[in-house]
Parts: C-alpha cells; sequence; structure tokens
RNA sequence: GGCGACAUAGCCAAGUGGUAAGGCAGAGGUCUGCAAAACCUUUAUUCCCCAGUUCAAAUCUGGGUGUCGCCUCCA
C-alpha cells in the first residue's frame, strides 16, 4: 500500500488514485530564462523516481509539466540582450532539456506553454469575472481572495495574518492587498495578446491552473514542485482553480513538495547568487553522481550540497556499480550449471521486498537504497567466493539476481549503461587489451616499475586497473 | 510580527511506542609484488536540553535552546 505526505493535510495518506490503475501528475516547470540550478533539477528527478516507481507498480502515469515562458523575467533578460521574448524562452528550454536528459529524466507526456495556452487562460480568466471570483481595473484582473473561502488553505495562513506590502508596495486599486493579478495590461516593449480587457498577458499562478484543467481534468492525483512554491503558488493555484469549477474539492488530490537544495545551509536560490548550474557540475562529475546525490536523500529533507558531499555520492554508487559489474563478469564465466547463488538469490529477493516496502513509504528512497547496500554486501561475498575458487558461477540464479538488482536501479535511473564514460567503443577496447597485455607481461617478468608506470599513467586519464585472481580489469 | 519545518556517530542519513538501518571517512586485519576492489573486526549504553505520560520514548505531550524556510521573484 501506497503512503504519500500530503502537504494540504501535513500527513501520510493512503493513496487512492482519482481513476483506478491511472495517476495523473502536474509538476510545476519551469520559468526558461537561464539555466538551472540544482535546485531547480531535485523536484524534476524526485518526480521522475515517482513515476518510475508507480509504472513499475502497474499504473498508467500521465504526467503534464509546464514551461512559463511568458514571464517578467524572461522580457527583461530578452530586453537586455536585445532579443525577443521568444528566443530566450526557446533557448532556455532547450537547455533545460538537455541537463534533463543527461540526469536521466524521463519527458512528461505533454509540456504546455503559456504562449500556446492563451486562449484557453483567457477563457478561465473570463469565467473567474463571471463566477464574481475576479475583477478588472484599467485592464488588468485580478482575482479577489476575500470570494474564496479556503484562501490560505494550503499554506495554513489567514489573510488578517499575512502582512502584504511589508515588503512590496500595496497596489491601492486592489480589494485586497492579497490580491493577484490574472491578466496583466502590456506595458510598452513587452509581448502582449487580445483579450476582452485590452492587450495583455496572463499574470503568474493562472497557467498552471488552465494546464492541469485543460490536460487532466477537474480532478487529478498529485500537484508538485519545490517547497517556496506553497504559497503564493500553489494557494493561488487551488483558489483559481476551484473557484472556477465550483468545487471545493476539485483541483489536485495530493500536494507533494520537495525540501530545498542547500549551500551551506542556506537555500540554494538565483536571488542569493549561491547556486550552482547543473551544466557546470556535469564538468567535474558524470551526470549519473548528481543523479545519485538527489536520490540519497528523501525527497522532503533538505540537502545541503557541497564539493565534498558529491564526492561521497560518487563512492557511495561506485560501490553499487561495482557490484553490478561483479554480476556481469560472473555471468561471462564459464562454468557448469549448480545452485550456489541460490541464499544469495533469497536475500535479493527479500531486499527487493524491504526496497519496494520503503518506496511505498511515501517514496523513501534513503531506505530503499540501504536495502540495495545490503544485497550488495552478499553479492560481493559470493563474488570473491567465486574468484577464490570455492564455488563456481552459479549462472541461473545470478541472471535473476542481476534482474532483481536492475529493477531496483531503473526506479531510482543509476547504473543505466548510458552514462557518456561507459566505454563501449571497440577501438578502446582493443587499445586498452593491448596496455593490459603488455602491463601483464611486464608483471610476469617482475618488472613492477613499468607495470607500475603503465598502471599510474591509466590512472591520471582516469582509468583504474584492478588485478583479481582472474586478471586484471579496467573501469573509467 | 504571523505561519511552518528540522535537531540521530567525525560527516551524511533512515528510523513515529518495543530497545539505534545504510553510506562516506578513520583504525586494525585478510588478499595482493605493491596497489585497487572486496571481505572480516572496530567507531552512538544512546538520538539538542528539561520535565511529563507509559511496563516501555529517538519516537507521544508540555516547556526551553538552536538552525532553517515561507509570508516578495524563487524548485
Amino acid at each position: 500500500m501506497l503512503k504519500v505526505y500530503n502537504s494540504m493535510t501535513k500527513t501520510k495518506e493512503e493513496f487512492k488514485p482519482v481513476v483506478p490503475g491511472q495517476v495523473s501528475i502536474y509538476v510545476c516547470g519551469i520559468t526558461p530564462y537561464n539555466d538551472p540550478h540544482i535546485g531547480n533539477a531535485r523536484p524534476f528527478v524526485t518526480w521522475d523516481v515517482i513515476k518510475r516507481f508507480l509504472r513499475q507498480q502497474g499504473y498508467k502515469v500521465k504526467h503534464v509539466q509546464n514551461f512559463t515562458d511568458v514571464d517578467d523575467k524572461i522580457i527583461r533578460t530578452a530586453n537586455q540582450n536585445n532579443v525577443t521574448w521568444k528566443d530566450i524562452s526557446d533557448k532556455y528550454i532547450a537547455g533545460y532539456f538537455e541537463v534533463m536528459d543527461k540526469l536521466n529524466i524521463e519527458h512528461a507526456d505533454v509540456y504546455p506553454r503559456v504562449s500556446e495556452t492563451m486562449a484557453d487562460i483567457i477563457n478561465m480568466v473570463k469565467g473567474l469575472i463571471d463566477k464574481g471570483f475576479a475583477y478588472c481595473v484599467d485592464g488588468d484582473v485580478y482575482f479577489s481572495v476575500e470570494k474564496f473561502n479556503g484562501y490560505g488553505k494550503l499554506s495554513g495562513r489567514k489573510l488578517e495574518d499575512m502582512q502584504a506590502g511589508a515588503r512590496i508596495e500595496v497596489d491601492t486599486r486592489k480589494h485586497h492587498p492579497m490580491d493577484f493579478a490574472l491578466w496583466k495590461s502590456a506595458k510598452p516593449d513587452e509581448p502582449s495578446w487580445d483579450s476582452p480587457w485590452g492587450k495583455g498577458r496572463p499574470g503568474w499562478h493562472i497557467e498552471c491552473s488552465t494546464m492541469s484543467l485543460k490536460y487532466l481534468g477537474e480532478n487529478f492525483d498529485f500537484h508538485g514542485g519545490g517547497s517556496d512554491l506553497i504559497f503564493p503558488h500553489h494557494e493561488n493555484e487551488i483558489a483559481q482553480s476551484q473557484a472556477y469549477c465550483c468545487n471545493e474539492h476539485s483541483f489536485a488530490k495530493y500536494w507533494l513538495h520537495n525540501g530545498f537544495i542547500t549551500i551551506n545551509q542556506e537555500k540554494m536560490s538565483k536571488s542569493l547568487n549561491n547556486f550552482f548550474t547543473v551544466k557546470d557540475i556535469l564538468k567535474t562529475y558524470p551526470a549519473e553522481t548528481l543523479r545519485y546525490f538527489l536520490v540519497a536523500t528523501h525527497y522532503r529533507s533538505p540537502l545541503d550540497f557541497s564539493d565534498e558531499r558529491l564526492k561521497e555520492a560518487q563512492a557511495s554508487l561506485g560501490r553499487l556499480k561495482n557490484a553490478q559489474d561483479s554480476l556481469n563478469e560472473l555471468l561471462a564465466m564459464k562454468s557448469d550449471a549448480n545452485d550456489s547463488a541460490k541464499d544469495v538469490l533469497s536475500f535479493a529477493v527479500a531486499a527487493k521486498d524491504g526496497f519496494y516496502e520503503a518506496m511505498n513509504d511515501d517514496f523513501n528512497t534513503a531506505l530503499a537504497l540501504a536495502n540495495m547496500f545490503d544485497l550488495t554486501k552478499k553479492i560481493n561475498i559470493y563474488h570473491q567466493s567465486v574468484l577464490a575458487g570455492e564455488v563456481s558461477a552459479d549462472k541461473e540464479n545470478i541472471a535473476k539476481i542481476l534482474d532483481i538488482y536492475n529493477e531496483m536501479v531503473d526506479i531510482l535511473g543509476i547504473l543505466q549503461g548510458n552514462e557518456e564514460n561507459i566505454q563501449d567503443d571497440k577501438l578502446v577496447d582493443d587499445l586498452m587489451n593491448i596496455i593490459i597485455n603488455l602491463r601483464q607481461d611486464a608483471r610476469k617478468n617482475k618488472d613492477w616499475t613499468t607495470a607500475d608506470k603503465i598502471r599510474d599513467a591509466l590512472n591520471e586519464i582516469g582509468v583504474v586497473i584492478e588485478d583479481s585472481p582472474t586478471g586484471p580489469r579496467w573501469k573509467k
């Protein structure tokens, strides 16, 4: 039974899909105006793992994720660079896919853009005015928070508790200081669209309501994003959507919010200028390492980022990879049929159960990984005993163990063998064989100086040589 | 000022009533020409502090301390 922590009720609840056998997910996407930093990447990795898990559990998953491609920051960036807003958004949407693909994130089913959903947005704003939840002032349209009784139910705040205007000046044309824009009238040098209220563009928040309604309907299962979106973004989405549908139970059933990535315990954010872009991290570390780093901690916990933590992640991931390699190595060995890996297989089955149990408990990837490490140890022990010649490889059961191992690894989206540094290039393999053979000759002659020189030189270019009882192996 | 989250070993991190998972780092050992990898042993009588409930508390309740987040664009 799957349990998820719902930010709306602040409790873990049993997951019951709106439509049996199906899961509908809306994840707040990005505003494409610069390169994503690793804090931006966290929700997407989180949801990628959730999707893989749900699908593995037999659900049919529909995932919608927006691009807010009409926005102040995009317009500002475009004007600064003397290009159009479309140039900027196209560029950074492409940039988004480039790094997310490297992080092995599967694509959503739909990636709606604000600029392509304009008619629907205008319709929804019109509907909100007709229903009395919104009003127009000088070409701007505002949502009236006082008309929606339930405003604040997600973020747990009351209108009277909030100090609107404490930090920015309140627009006096608004009926209530917390009223927010559904539609903004066009200013000079801004892109605009025709509407019943004159030329303008949508406010922030309305796009997510419109898009989720359009692609997932009035009721869907999950809505996700970073916890900084709880207020005002998600609060406003709820107000708009439920007001529009005239149903306080419409919209998302479960709200899942991931914790922040921090630097020195402080939130990584563009405004604090303490962020690392995914692109930059990938210059030094394999994408898989970054993905592992993100997955090794529960999605709701804060996660402090540092070079040291990435190194740790790399070491831990290497341990998992080593066991996977060992299984493959065992499978490639010559041996007669036997059942020496029977016990390892039963352990693997138990580890898999533990893994799923952890995932079913609000996607506890940290605990799921612990199960993998337990199995890893058993695999290593077995691998050693085969190398020591104590038993011969039990290929039938090893194949089953590898399947189980890969099943878990597939859900986490790591060790998929699609890293650019996995060498499947035949020329490289051949060259490595030549080098290794030369080194083996030197070793036979006890010419340790030459042998070590080769090993050290390879080490310098990132190739590790390991001499095992069955001969040397190499990895990058 | 309002609202909320968190505090577990040297570091990271699971664990929400039954006697402290897992990873990294460290120490000693096995293996090895030496390494690497792997394995074995070892590293929290104790979970921020104080009080309470209970046969039993890291886990529940109350109080305190500290850190962080949201209330403004933010994943």
